[in-house]
Formats: C-alpha cells, sequence, structure tokens
DNA sequence: GCTATGATTTGTAGCGCTACAATGCCTTCC
DNA sequence: GGAAGGCATTGTAGCGCTACAAATCATAGC
C-alpha cells in the first residue's frame, strides 16, 4: 500500500480511503491513486483490512453433504441473497457432528460475519464455543426451536400430511421409512407424528424402518426388502428423501411391483428427479430457496443491528401430489 | 490471547505456540492453556495469524454446482487429503467464470494457502489476478494444460473409448451429446475425438447434440427428441453425464424405446444412480475421488516447497460396461 | 562449585491495514 | 477582514497474532 501511496504521491490513508471509502477522496486522486494500484498490481489485503476494521462480509455455511441434491436449491438461496447483499458465502462440508465442530471453529477463526449451519443437532463443543464467541447463526432446517435464530419447516406436520394423503388414496398399510447415522436425528421427529397420524386412523403405526444415511439410491431396495419381510400386504411408503423413493421405484421395477397400482410411494424434498422419473413422484416439497434467502436475510440483519421480528422464521412446505400416489 | 495467557499463568508466547507448535510446549504447560482456552472459549484468530505468520493452513475451492452428484466424490477426496495434512477446505460456489473470479479474489482476500479450481475456463481477470499474487493454483479436471499444476484424465481418449465400445457391440449410427451454456467449454473436446474415431470406422459423425447445462434430467428428453428428429434410425448415445442418460432412460421408458435393444445408451461420470438404475448404466468413471486428492497433494507440496515430480498429473479414467450398451 | 548444553519460556517488533482524531485549506458570511 | 464551517487529506495507534532472538531453567560433567 505504501507503494501506491508513494507512486500517488499520497498518504497511505489516502490509497485506503480510496478502496475503502471511495466517495471520500475526491475523484482525481483517486484515478490517480487506481493507476498506480493497477500499475503496480496491488491488491488489497483483506485479511489485514479485517483485522483492522474488525469486520467481514463473508458469510460461513456448513452443508452435511453434496452426495445428492438435498441442498442444491437451498444452497443457490443463500447465495443469491448474500449476492443482493454484497457480502460472499463460503462453505464447509460438515458430514458428522464432529466436523461441524471443526467446521465451526475454522470458520470463527477466519472471522466470519456469521455462520448459517444445518439441523439443530451440534456438538455440546460447538454450542458452547457458539455462545461464548459472540457471532450471530441462524440454523436452518429446523422448526421451532434454534440456539439463536432458526429456518425451517415442520417436518412432523408434513408427515401427517403425507399420511392423509395416502389414506385418502385409499390405502391402509403405511410405512415410513427415516434415515439414521451421522447427524440425521431431525428425521426421528417424523416418527411420533407417523404414529400419531396412524393411530387418528385407528391404524397401527408399526411398520417404521431406517436406513443409513450413507447408503443413497442403494437404501431404496434394502428397505423395500425389510419391509415387505414384515409386512408382505404393504400398500404405500413416505420416503425420507426422494433418492430412497428414487431408489425404491427402481427396486420395483425390477420386483415386478406395480406403481402406484400396488404401492403407492411418496418421496421427501422435491430434487429434479422426482418430476422426471416414470411414474412421477409425490414428494414433499420444503421451499428450500427460500429457506437459504430468509437464513443469510436474518443473520446480516443480525449483523448489521437491525430489528428481528421473528427469531424462528417457517417458511412451510408443499406437497405436491403426482402420479406415484395414485389418483 | 492474553487473557487465555492470563488465566493459565504463562505469556501469550506459550498460548500461540501451544496452538501452533504443541511439541515445544511442555506437556503439563500445554494441558493447562488448553483447559483455559476451553473455559474462556476462546478460538485462535486465524485472520491475525495469518497477517502475523503470512501463511494460512486453509485451501480454498471453488466448484460449478452441487445440482447433482458430479463433484461429490472428488470433494469428497479433496476433504480427506486436507485433513490428513491438517489443512481445512473452504468452498465457493462458482457457475460462470464471473463468479469464479469473484470467488477467487474472495478466497485470495483471505490469504488461503493455494486454491483449486475447476476446468481451464477463467475469466481474463481471474488469470492475470492469479498470476499477480503468488498463490499456488491446481486446477482439477483438466488435462495436458494448466496455469501452474493441473490434475485430470483425458476425455478425448475416454470419448473413443466409448465409441470402440458401442462400434464393437454393433451399432453405427452413434450420437455425441455435449453441454453448452455457464462454464461447459471443456465438454467440447470430446466433439474432435469422436468424429475422428467415427470418421476411422467409416461412419459420419454428424449426429452431434448440444444441450444447456443447467438442464439436469430434463436434458435427456430433450436431447432424445432433437437427435431422432434427425435420425429416426439413430442406434445409440453417448451422454455427457449420468443425469442426462438417466433422463434419456426415463424418456425411452415413456416413448416405449428399448434400451439397449433399440438404443445403446452411455453415460458419463458414474455417478451413484448408474449402478441403481434398471438396466444398469454403462459409464465413463473419471477416478474422482484420487482427483481430489491428487489436487489438493499438489498444492500442499508445492506450499511446503516439496519438489513436484509432475506438474500436470493423469488420474486416468474407467470405462465402465454395463447392461445399457447391450452385451 | 562452575560452566556447557539443551529444553522451555518469554520479550520485542511488526505483519498490512483501518478507526479516529487532527490538520490544512478553501469558502462563506457578517 | 476575520471567524466559522465544510471538505479533503494525513498522522497515530493498534487490531491479534507469530518470527526471532533473548532469557531462563534444569541437568550433566569436570
Amino acid at each position: 500500500m505504501g507503494d501506491v501511496a508513494q507512486a500517488a504521491g499520497v498518504s497511505p490513508m489516502t490509497v485506503s480511503n480510496t478502496f475503502k471509502y471511495p466517495q471520500r477522496v475526491q475523484e482525481q486522486t483517486r484515478l490517480r491513486v487506481l493507476a498506480s494500484a493497477h500499475e503496480l498490481g496491488y491488491v488489497p489485503n483483506l485479511v489485514a483490512g479485517n483485522l483492522a476494521a474488525g469486520e467481514s462480509r463473508v458469510i460461513g455455511g456448513t452443508i452435511p453433504s453434496i452426495r445428492n441434491s438435498s441442498f442444491y436449491k437451498y444452497v443457490l438461496g443463500m447465495q443469491q441473497a448474500v449476492n443482493l447483499q454484497g457480502y460472499k458465502l463460503v462453505l464447509m462440508l460438515a458430514d458428522t457432528i464432529a466436523q461441524e465442530r471443526e467446521a465451526v471453529e475454522t470458520l470463527i477463526g477466519l472471522r466470519v460475519a456469521g455462520l448459517v449451519l444445518v439441523g439443530n443437532e451440534h456438538d455440546p463443543a460447538t454450542v458452547s464455543l457458539l455462545r461464548k464467541v459472540d457471532v450471530p447463526v441462524v440454523e436452518s432446517w429446523t422448526h421451532g426451536d434454534a440456539m439463536d435464530m432458526g429456518v425451517g419447516y415442520d417436518t412432523a406436520e408434513a408427515t401427517r400430511r403425507a399420511v392423509r394423503l395416502l389414506l385418502a388414496r385409499g390405502r391402509r398399510r403405511i410405512a415410513l421409512i427415516i434415515h439414521e447415522g451421522g447427524a440425521a436425528r431431525r428425521f426421528t421427529e417424523r416418527v411420533p407424528a407417523f404414529r400419531d397420524e396412524m393411530a387418528r386412523a385407528g391404524l397401527p403405526g408399526d411398520l417404521v424402518q431406517s436406513v443409513q444415511i450413507t447408503d443413497g439410491f442403494g437404501a431404496g431396495p434394502v428397505a423395500l426388502g425389510a419391509l415387505l419381510a414384515r409386512a408382505a400386504d404393504l400398500e404405500a411408503v413416505i420416503c425420507p428423501t426422494d433418492v430412497v423413493a428414487a431408489g425404491i421405484l427402481f427396486e420395483c421395477q425390477r420386483r415386478g411391483i406395480a406403481v402406484p397400482d400396488d404401492l403407492a410411494v411418496a418421496g421427501w424434498g422435491d430434487y429434479e428427479v422426482s418430476s422426471e422419473m416414470t411414474p412421477q413422484l409425490t414428494t414433499i416439497g420444503p421451499n428450500a430457496a427460500e429457506m437459504g434467502t430468509e437464513a443469510v436475510d436474518l443473520l446480516i440483519r443480525r449483523v448489521q443491528g437491525q430489528p428481528i421480528r421473528n427469531r424462528l422464521v417457517d417458511t412451510g412446505f408443499t406437497l405436491i401430489e403426482r402420479a406415484s400416489t395414485g389418483g
């Protein structure tokens, strides 16, 4: 910076102002500084700037996985929101709560302006760390509960709606598949809702099957096999993701099970694949892009000290009925 | 840091050493410092550390998209390598070369130790910036060409191998589908290889169809429709990704086209879906995890001043033959 | 007892930048 | 003509940490 200042015949402070607060510097001075900077190939060191100013325009986010499209629209929503507000988004992968803890430590180490995490399941060390350092945090994909701020939708209610849809389509022997392993605890919230809604219809809620979250498409065949072994009269399944539902559809093709006539299949997540398969998948659409946008907006409002109406935002969901659950 | 030092009854320098060079500090002192740090919720400010030491243990990467599994194994490979070496990986999404430029600016602003980019298609401003600041860069998913270092496989040769496989399975009227839009120029390398290999067999290489990279599964039906309009006698297609191939399989189901009897379909990328569908997809497996690992290893070797045998690493590929191209 | 040696710990200076206050300079207005 | 006010510019101090060298301590050998 000093070299640029000397070349332009001004003080270092004027160079700093030229980049940080251009309107403070007179037009001709600014142009002179920019010319010298360009000539010398000077790129401001944001690290030093952040350290001196104690502020950053970078937001940190963690993503459990990029294995499938689960977080695609969500991340796009975040990206759009940060772009609009002149911030940047850096992401770290965090498959497990231990990895999340490390990611949070690194992001806090980089002194990001705020954090967007996924889920409300964290390492105790993460929680106590976040309480001690005073950094704004949004937990997304959660509902009605958050350390600081939260964005999400009601997965219990979504489960109920899916069960009611299947009941309305004449199915009685309904199964719920959930994920386990990793940081998959959020799937377990669906179980009591499922059992309760089945009980209201006077039906047993015994068919709850869990599969490893690491299994992807392959989880479909595994879950279907296990469920058919438990209940040969199975009429419908609600899947934890569209990927598992797609895996079940593939397996049904191989086994000669007709969907939806023999078996109704409902997915979850409104991934692109759900509308491209045959039959098209009934699925629960979580308004993921809105969730990402809302998470970032909450964070930036908090960073900038603006008032926050709702600390916990419900972005809702849509039950998208398609062919895989019958007509 | 001062607070922690005081709490532990040591000097700030010892706290610094505890985190940066644990082996320099006596066991009991180290434990005392760590306890105080934990109690006070102290997280070392990497920003200040970078500034003082002029080095960082964070590597920055850009990813074109997380829409589908394309970069899943690749990112896992990078993650594994950085974990092994005690580095951290932060990612930024960069769909276009303009977004890549911004991402690179931000990551350089954060003074990451090195950068891993995807592809060799960049904004001129990105290239000149990278030349000015002296930061190690690996370009992945490229072959035989890189600014600094490169990792990838030979997509032209892979295209040739796919063509030869289809020829060996008795197909003559073969089409190549490629992507366009965004930063998809790397797909065009496949075209001359396709035409050349077809010409060697005395066949026309006219059936090259391009689809928008933003289209995902939906690109399958679009491409298939266009190709059938151009050549009703179409016998085989080579797709730019497994997602497009899956879209074509779905469309074939709807149109009553038997795969592989009426049409052979080859995918690209060895995504999980390729082995779960019926019929299973023949696909080109790019050893993506190895590519990620190798990219990070190259970078870290360069950062640490170790000798680099090959500036350009070829991680190879595997042609995985399955049912979709016939037996 | 005293020095040599190595292990551990501790000051000092400064990384590149920005907040803040202070300086200088030019108008404006009574 | 001189004080007041506004604007552009410039010193000063310090952000939180680490490189480096200096200092301290423990142990061993003569």
